[in-house]
DNA sequence: TCAAAAGTGTTTTACCTACACCCATGT
DNA sequence: ACATGGGTGTAGGTAAAACACTTTTGA
């Protein structure tokens, strides 16, 4: 479940900005604790099943700090766009990927040291993109595996490692997994994303069912054919909606 | 369910704001997107029940923007605090109030025109308070109910909102609901305050067999004297933590 | 005919709701 | 006694996991 926990105060050791002497703006706010304008980013943690792992898109950077280390996509909003539509922008211009199936709003971090320059808060956006989406990624850019991530530059490991837990728990109780499927798949193809996303073994009998009940998937009419290994040819199925919707909502304690 | 689904784009009709000409520090971003600096203020919705009924603090506003409007506790941050602890910091200043029980962060919200003055992003936090606590508010103060709340400044009500649905979510698969209760109480003291908080009928009996079940009450040995009315003095109970716990991570897909 | 893969039927377990009934107190 | 509110026992329903079994193909 997605536990938000509060990610209370801590602002010691936090090295002040250098820059921006702070603006004060209304005249009376106390001399002391200034209106400061701040950096502020977009941070898109995307993730993808790629060849049977849950990877999340990264690229290396190539300057301080953490020159060498790999980061998410991110960068400074414009004056006159929403944090989602900054993310959705650095997709596109940084790694040319539009074919995002799903984008919601994980958190934000603050915490004052977070980047070694320039203080800078980061609003942090969970992405999801099919299995069959395979957008040609710059040089420098890659599906990174979210269980062996190599070194991260500041946070982000940790806000992948939030968007991860988002996504597990969304899986359970809403339709979600429309975001990382192919259109039309087999229940053994949905069966290894859902194993590469949850991180454990799924039952395919199981998961037909509690898909099927919830209706959240419909037989196409089609069938896949068989292996070379032979075996029954498997119907296809896609999901009923592919926009993201609660299907089971929670039943305790309920009226 | 929480279902934080994105708020994207939309930035059509934004004024821009008069202030700050922004300041490029990385020189090969292009001009056309320059860096900007963001006035950033913490939102502190602070939830309680409030002679059975779930309340909101808010105060009501002096001046403009939205004068004479009710708005919850905010304000910007200093150079050197996180979100988290600036929202603590307002509660405590604005209106004495330090008996949190549970904060979490609950969302960012960016629309540029969500403050005609000046573009200011804002992070919500969801703060809890036990009904047993009833802090001496400033005159300007009070507990709104949530479910007819007066016309409310910027976009609080919809920051309002998102964290009801949060708190009614949390009750069902944490122990949330240790923030909500005094330390002690009987079970139909409890009930009133789920019936309060979700907004429909709990049966007193099943409630205390989920709770219990999923242990997170145990008896305190002592009882209630019974009411003038006669009755079955009741026994009191406490929550066994009193921190924030999944208690019923969902079942379904499990290993 | 056999192996492999897909799909279905059935059993078991867990949890939650509903409801009947018993318990302890004041008047 | 009896009304009032508190607490427990039990039956019924729903959902999911586990597992045995059937179906459909290729070799």
């Amino acid at each position: 479940m997605s536990s938000n926990s509060s990610r209370p105060s801590s602002s010691d050791s936090a090295p002040l900005p250098p820059t921006a002497a702070a603006v004060t703006r209304v005249p009376s706010e106390p001399a002391d604790q200034p209106v400061g304008r701040f950096r502020h980013e977009a941070l898109a943690v995307v993730l993808r099943i790629t060849d049977g792992r849950l990877t999340v898109l990264g690229w290396q950077r190539g300057r301080d700090p953490f020159s060498g280390a790999w980061a998410v996509p991110s960068g400074p909003l414009t004056q006159t766009e929403t944090v989602g539509a900054a993310a959705t922008r650095y997709l596109a211009e940084r790694v040319d990927l539009t074919q995002i199936a799903h984008l919601e709003q994980l958190e934000t971090r603050s915490e004052p040291g977070r980047d070694p320059f320039d203080r800078t808060i980061a609003t942090a956006y969970l992405g999801l993109v099919p299995a069959d989406v395979d957008p040609r990624l710059p040089d420098n850019a890659a599906w990174l595996p979210t269980d062996d991530l190599p070194p991260m530059a500041f946070d982000h490991e940790s806000v992948i490692k939030s968007a991860v837990e988002r996504l597990r728990s969304k899986l359970s109780y809403t339709n979600l997994g429309f975001a990382l499927a192919p259109r039309e798949f087999t229940i053994s193809e949905l069966r290894q994303l859902y194993v590469a996303a949850l991180g454990h073994d799924v039952s395919a009998t199981n998961l037909q069912r509690v898909l099927t009940r919830r209706s959240q998937l419909e037989p196409t009419g089609s069938v896949s054919a068989s292996s070379r290994a032979g075996g029954r040819p498997a119907k296809r199925f896609r999901f009923v909606e592919r926009s993201m919707r609660v299907t089971d909502p929670f039943a305790a304690l309920r009226p």
